[in-house]
DNA sequence: TTGTATGCGTTATCAC
DNA sequence: GTGATAACGCATACAA
């Protein structure tokens, strides 16, 4: 592998000058700069990034956490970040947890090792405290998911506000006994909100409750399927569903379907995140949509900004979202 | 930021035995063990990855390139080259390319820079030209998608031989006029030998093609609708479909469905890659199941043998599949 | 068992 | 305009 210096050497010039022909960092003759560039053609010289992270004390480099790439929900987040990030000249890298805490910290150490200049948490699995160290060390943003007190910057919408609206949608619809499904991931401020909006919709209205804990977190077709038939089992006077995703409620259809319930004359259901699940279901699914590439984008300006003034303070955002109406629970 | 240099100052030793300490490289007393641990708690000493890996030649880190993460088919690819990789303290790094060619370009410098120690493409945009250059100079494999003379290592599936199985299905049940419905990315190998299945499947019996070809390259649900919608109205006699993904097959469900079809009864439909998709749509969808966690960890390890001996010659591997049998094809 | 010194590849500050 | 050189943070061969 060619260097700096080897490219010099065959120019016969000097490192320094090199450098400056790379990087346009100052005047150098036609002349020579036609030889430094034959060099670095004839040797197929790349720079080392290493090199020059290590010097410039910076690596234009920003980290991007989340669950796994397999929930469509994050793609348009992630869209939204590379946009910001690439007019500023930064590259992100994403790397997946799966909730796992010890992996989450393993790829944290790039953070903590100076190989990138920021990170941003897509729903977390790491602690408010440890939150709160990080947030005082090195620059990170909270898409999604937060903590209540804005120990760190986030990026989010108002769940609570989201989810009542969908519980007024099955209310204004004159439902009566209505299910929670959820995956159980208990510990995410996404799915207390959501629950606590089912919970006090209905308790203004002397309504029951009808949900089940899962032992695991999952989030799956099949966990919702069967979540939906020990609900009917239990309740059949059930006739409505919230339901935190829409995967969530595409298994409840299913369910239903099943039973030979017509949906949404017997039984209506709501998803979230506005996802493709939403629209391959049959009937397609009424659904909360975030605006997603926003959240995205925001957080990353917040970071270039943290980034470039350290003394920048966090910022919590709370951006739009829409009720998108579908058959689901369409009378 | 605190370096090594100030933990040795403050435990009162060298650079070279906090090193020691650090990677526990050599032997060092307890005593003095004990005095640079305090040292490095003290500071907050986090080690700068940086100046390591510039020092090592060596970063542990692979780059996966992909079109985007919001393909669920990726998934189990990427959790496959991560088992492998942090199995050899490897770090995988992923990178949208949203099958653009300058971003893919530019993602690659950091293959060229040295930043990475590897790449994997799935799904790539890069030339073969490119391919058999970069294969000469660096690491790389490909999953999923591949060049015919092998000019890189890549771990896929016979496409042409799943197709054809699934050609068959539809043949067997008798179906005459079969049409063919994909994104349109005609230049992918995958492409190609699904679309070569479905020719020489319905010549051999002397049977009419019915496709069309989209000037976009398009993924979605909507663009199958319109494309099966398309070929219905032109071509009334067509009572199959053989399609290139899942999500392509939801899309032409749902026009069957809409024009009052019957599934699999009137019509039958076909997918690929075996995604929630094909559960989630209703009748749930006959497709093909490639073994992914496989092809990426195949993939990580040829890539590991590669990096610790540039003089390892590319593989080819074409795994298993099996066809998952659902209601889309079921009588 | 520990310290000294060198080099990894680059950029930037000085000179000239 | 260009060159010499220090510095970025670390690991390691060699001394001691």
């Amino acid at each position: 592998m060619p260097t700096i210096e080897q490219v010099a050497l065959l120019a016969k010039v000097s490192v320094a000058t090199v450098s400056r022909v790379i990087n346009n960092s100052a005047y150098v003759s036609d002349d020579t700069r036609q030889r430094v560039n034959d060099a670095i053609e004839r040797l197929n010289y790349q720079p080392n990034a290493l090199g020059k992270m290590l010097r410039k004390e910076s690596t234009q480099l920003i980290l991007v956490l989340l669950h796994s790439v397999d929930n469509p929900f994050f793609s348009k987040i992630i869209q939204g970040i590379e946009e910001v990030a690439h007019q500023h000249q930064y590259n992100v890298i994403i790397c997946n947890t799966y909730g796992d805490l010890d992996r989450e910290q393993h790829y944290l150490n790039m953070l903590k090792n100076h190989l990138v200049d920021g990170a941003i948490f897509i729903s977390n699995t790491t602690s408010v405290k440890d939150m709160e160290w990080l947030e005082k060390h090195y620059p990170i943003a909270q898409v999604v998911e937060y903590y209540h007190d804005c120990s760190s910057a986030y990026f989010s919408i108002d769940f609570y506000k989201a989810s009542t609206d969908m519980m007024n949608i099955l209310l204004d619809a004159g439902h009566k006994h209505i299910g929670f499904v959820h995956t159980g991931s208990s510990s995410i401020i996404s799915a207390q909100e959501k629950f606590r909006a089912y919970v006090e919709s209905l308790q203004q209205k002397q309504l029951p409750l009808y949900s089940v804990y899962p032992t695991e977190v999952l989030f799956g077709f099949s966990e919702a399927k069967a979540q939906a038939e020990y609900l009917l089992n239990k309740h059949p006077e059930i006739t409505a569903f919230f339901s935190t995703s829409d995967m969530l409620a595409a298994g409840i259809i299913d369910e239903l379907l099943v039973r030979g319930k017509s949906i949404p004359e017997d039984a209506m259901v709501t998803g979230f995140d506005n996802t493709d699940y939403s629209i391959i279901s049959t009937p397609m699914i009424t659904t909360v949509e975030l605006n997603s590439f926003d959240l995205g984008s925001k957080a990353m300006e917040y970071l270039l900004r943290k980034i470039s003034d350290k003394k920048t303070e966090p910022e919590c955002y709370f951006g739009d979202y829409r009720i998108v109406h579908r058959t689901s629970t369409k009378k």
